[in-house]
DNA sequence: AATACGGGGAC
DNA sequence: GTCCCAGTATT
């Protein structure tokens, strides 16, 4: 693999990448900001997540959040009930806690420095790296999946960019080719291209401003790379789920905060094991987590849910409580809620699929009355 | 060096 | 269905 530029290769490439991407930049809304609070939050919502998907979550947080302070001091229930749906949500556990330590012991200021920000949590290298480069001009080179792939390709590199971490290979070409001067926008405009041009299937080549420095155009092998590890299938277990009904309002737990969702909102339930239908999983579950007995009415939803390591299938039951008193085992809390409260809580997407069914599946098999009544 | 960690857009 | 996205933390 080739990859020394001449200085006026580096000039030339460095020019036409910056032209075209003053050219043809989308207009997004972390691009119409200099507050590096603003710019922050934009690059932790961006992480695995498309821009599409982030724009309103993020219009939503600044709403919501508009400072590091308010931010800081608002419950982290409220932060993650704003962020729900948006996945992965250690992200913003972590930037809750950043921001909190940054108004504790720095006076509520934002630093400029890449190994400054690398040490708040949640701030990796490539966040680091933007920020400090696009907020406050540091000369600091972005890595991101966009930018592997626009490396791979024109380098005709072979390093597979979903190993973790990629060697090193694509930070020192991205270092490379870094435009010192402009390093914020260098930065955005290599992502710009690995956006909207160099795309991940039928790149837009004649569009390229630098494909005259392309070695997979040259080649005609786009198509080949970036070279990437083959993933293992995705295991699948099955799931029972169970909307216990007591007096009119059911009950949620919550789970532990780290891991899976951690600190979200869900209905009781678990594996199902082999030998065991839905039905008994669910009563058996709720049992053994919440230590509640309960007759397992009507399935109310059937979900299938692909989170990044497996695949679950949900059977959601009606329940009618029977007796017994709340003992947790596994979630942290509990609440017994009227269904017009379910939307205060965060809840997983696979849970937020079936909370429409809840209320009107309870009256049709039961009843519009009160619902079961209780010893406890 | 591997694995855990969500959800959805785009095909 | 599959691929992959402005990655980071943990083991």
């Amino acid at each position: 693999m080739k990859r020394e530029l001449t200085p006026d290769q580096l000039r030339d490439f460095r020019k036409r990448l910056l032209d075209w991407y003053r050219r043809h930049r989308r207009i997004l809304p972390w691009r119409r900001t200099r507050d590096p609070y603003a710019i922050w939050v934009s690059e932790v919502m961006l992480q695995q997540t498309q821009v599409k998907t982030v724009i309103p979550y993020y219009r939503r947080f600044l709403g919501r959040f508009p400072d590091l302070a308010a931010l800081a001091h608002a419950p982290l229930q409220e932060v993650l009930k704003v962020w729900e749906g948006l996945g992965y949500y250690t992200r913003v556990r972590n930037l809750h806690r950043a921001a909190q330590r940054l108004v504790r012991e720095n006076g509520g200021a934002l630093p400029a420095a890449y190994e400054q920000w690398k040490q708040l949590p949640g701030v990796g290298e490539y966040i680091a790296a933007a920020i400090s480069s696009i907020a406050f001009q540091q000369p600091c080179a972005v890595v991101d999946g966009n930018v592997k792939r626009v490396l791979s390709r024109l380098f005709l590199c072979d390093e597979p960019v979903n190993r973790s971490p990629s060697s090193g290979v694509f930070g020192s070409l991205a270092d490379q080719l870094l435009d010192r001067d402009k390093p914020g926008d260098h930065n955005q405009a290599m992502m710009e291209l690995g956006a909207t041009v160099c795309r991940p299937r039928r790149p837009l080549c004649p569009r390229c401003p630098v494909r005259g420095y392309c070695r997979a155009f040259r080649e005609g092998v786009q198509g080949r790379y970036p070279v990437r590890l083959a993933r293992t299938a995705l295991p699948e277990v099955s799931v029972a789920v169970g909307v216990v009904h007591r007096e009119g309002r059911v009950l949620i737990t919550q789970r532990r905060e780290k891991g899976l969702l951690g600190g979200l909102w869900e209905f009781p339930g678990g594996k199902i094991q082999p030998n065991e239908s839905p039905a008994q999983a669910c009563r058996r579950e709720i049992h053994e987590e919440v230590g509640l007995v309960v007759e397992v009415g009507t399935r109310i939803a059937r979900i299938k849910h692909a989170y990044s390591h497996f695949k679950v299938m949900l059977q959601v039951f009606s329940c009618r409580y029977l007796r017994g008193k709340v003992r947790l085992k596994g979630p942290v809390n509990f609440q017994w809620v009227w269904p017009e409260e379910l939307e205060n809580y965060p809840f997983p997407a696979a849970n937020r699929k079936f909370l429409p069914l809840i209320q009107q599946s309870w009256e049709r098999f039961f009843g519009p009355d009160d619902g079961p009544g209780g010893d406890e």
